[in-house]
DNA sequence: TGAAAGTCCGGAAACGTTTCCGGCCAATGA
DNA sequence: TCATTGGCCGGAAACGTTTCCGGACTTTCA
């Protein structure tokens, strides 16, 4: 049947070369000369040569690529589609730099990542993996370290000890949220959270808690609202906020996509968003900007961030596991970008 | 420094017996028996083995994952926030049903896609290609042709001739659309489209023509205002809509992310979106549902459209280059969701 | 001028797996 | 009882590449 492709030995024969010079040509060896090494570029060119990966793979023991895992159950989890995409653009790049692919590996549900991820790591799928959406226990962690596999979690989480991670801090958003609802005048600022599995929803609100009690709001637990972190989720937060007794006159949104059936349902109710009922969400985005009132949440650049990330996880793959090395821990500031859904309170 | 993880000689070792009774008992193969088989599965569980990629690759020529290919300068294309996620719920399972993983390989920009795509294929990263985003001219579609690629491209092309594709039936949206709004008895119905390069946008476009015309609605070219398919876009359009002295009654979005610029700036200029001007958003999602009005649109079911998607490639592989057949080519209906975006004209 | 060093290249082994080929053993049939 | 068949297994080749090793040739240095 022979392979279709051509091969390296192709190149050879056309050029009249061994493999061993040609394969050093290719990969940018010293013990081969600058003409040699033209020649080949341009025939590899000509011939629309690029080295099989698998052949590569196997030799020497690397992939070339870097693995993120997602799960595809989204609508469920902190990080909508928006955010993957713009983390790719600036985390693509950071890899292909240092001759590393991107592939982004659909694992389904929660429940079935760590089984794909076990076997994706014993079939060697990838050099490096990140694991995104860590929950608070999250034994993928305990899995790659096991494993020694060289790894970067996209979010904070109680296992694994110190690996490396990079999140955003969520915690100073949350403070920042509830320290500008307070000095507009608002007392009772209520929290649109979610499940308190994903990590970054037990921080937010354990940081919430704590700039309420510090600003003298108190802690009253009907305060804290959870529902799915969507649109849907929105309805919710808001039919539980306007059947209170003692209504809230502000709410923290730990997803931003929540505003979106928060103001239908406002508007609903007769209410006006960001009149009646303040608003700040989390991450800004295309949606959030052209809401009306805009929505007051906090910016971080995800070109930026992605980049970040390529840099940790190639940091990974160097060191190797030799040095039990912690890994580099990173928080990720976010900075406030004001809108019009935050208002003093009405009376 | 040998490899760390286990290979097959570990298991066979381990169970007293050879390489290839292992490899045949682990691929399902006939000429062993049962009671090894269960041995064989049994100790590959325990000792967490699974054949390395690479080397399976390299040997039976086959890499066992399917590429979808994206571009990660996203919000300058057709597909919009929330559907590569929905369609891999759809497609990823349909691929393991067959033993295949799914790859989503981020590209980079539009420009950088076909280079990107023509060195995985000469590398063979993946067994088969699904192509997004496709261009009326589309080089990526000729190249797969040419190096004999099993691939799908999701949407059509001018390029290429009869290969297989998948694709929403956008011609029939925009029929639907402008016969629903005139229905209505609005005689001025605009379009909001993008650049004509993205071959949807083509065939959106005119297909909202042949419809105006029979319609006897005429087809002022003034109508079609080009904008970028974003939330960003849809305040442009507005401007533009709002900017013409015979003032439109209607609007038709091609991208439904629109809607949300639109609104926006009819509400800046004292006009009631629905109202004042009628809209008809593309493909119903999780935003569009919960604006205010609810943006009405098109629906369809992205996991049924991925899975369908899944039987294709997976059809393509297996048919292999062989028979040079033109593969299938199949059109995807999408079924109006009434929202209250759509009211009679004003006056 | 001779030896040492340096430059560049070819042959062959190796990576982990699958599969071809041949062989052993038991069962079957005459 | 012998030849044949079929079930099951082990040895070894093969996939495409990289890299070790050694060799040929040129240059440098004493």
């Amino acid at each position: 049947m022979g392979r279709q492709g051509t091969g390296i030995r192709d190149v050879a024969r056309h050029l009249r070369l061994s493999v061993s010079t040609v394969s050093r040509a290719m990969n940018g060896r010293a013990e081969v000369s600058a003409a040699t090494r033209t020649l080949v570029q341009e025939a590899s060119l000509a011939l629309g040569y690029a080295p099989d990966q698998s052949g590569r793979s196997l030799r020497q023991g690397t992939t070339d690529a870097v693995a993120l895992t997602i799960r595809t159950d989204i609508g469920r989890t902190m990080m909508g589609e928006t955010f993957f995409l713009g983390l790719c653009e600036g985390l693509q790049p950071a890899l292909a730099e240092h001759g590393l692919d991107l592939v982004i590996l659909p694992c389904g549900s929660a429940a079935e990542q760590e089984q794909y991820l076990r076997r994706a790591v014993a079939r060697r799928l990838a050099d490096g993996f990140i694991i995104s959406d860590t929950q608070r226990i999250d034994g993928r962690i305990d899995l790659l370290i096991d494993r020694g596999v060289p790894f970067v979690a996209l979010g904070r989480s109680l296992s694994g000890g110190s690996h490396a991670w990079l999140d955003l801090d969520v915690a100073d958003v949350a403070d920042q949220a509830v320290a500008r609802l307070a000095s507009l005048g608002h007392r009772r600022i209520a929290l649109g959270t979610m499940r308190r599995e994903v990590n970054q929803a037990h921080i937010f609100e354990h940081a919430y808690r704590a700039a309420m009690r510090s600003h003298g709001l108190g802690c009253d637990p009907a305060l804290v609202v959870r529902v799915p972190d969507a649109p849907e989720g929105g309805c919710d937060l808001a039919d539980a906020l306007l059947a209170m007794a003692d209504r809230p006159t502000a709410v923290v949104l730990l997803q931003e996509t929540m505003a979106i059936g928060l103001y239908r349902r406002l508007r609903e109710a007769g209410l006006r968003p960001g009149h009646d009922l303040a608003a700040i969400g989390f991450r800004e985005n295309r949606v959030t900007e052209h809401l009306t009132p805009a929505l007051t949440c906090f910016r971080v650049s995800l070109r930026d961030y992605g980049a970040r990330l390529g840099a940790m996880i190639v940091d990974r793959i160097n060191a190797g596991s030799a040095p039990p090395s912690p890994g580099i821990q990173e928080l990720w500031a976010m900075t406030l970008s004001p809108g019009s859904s935050d208002l003093p309170p009405a009376a």
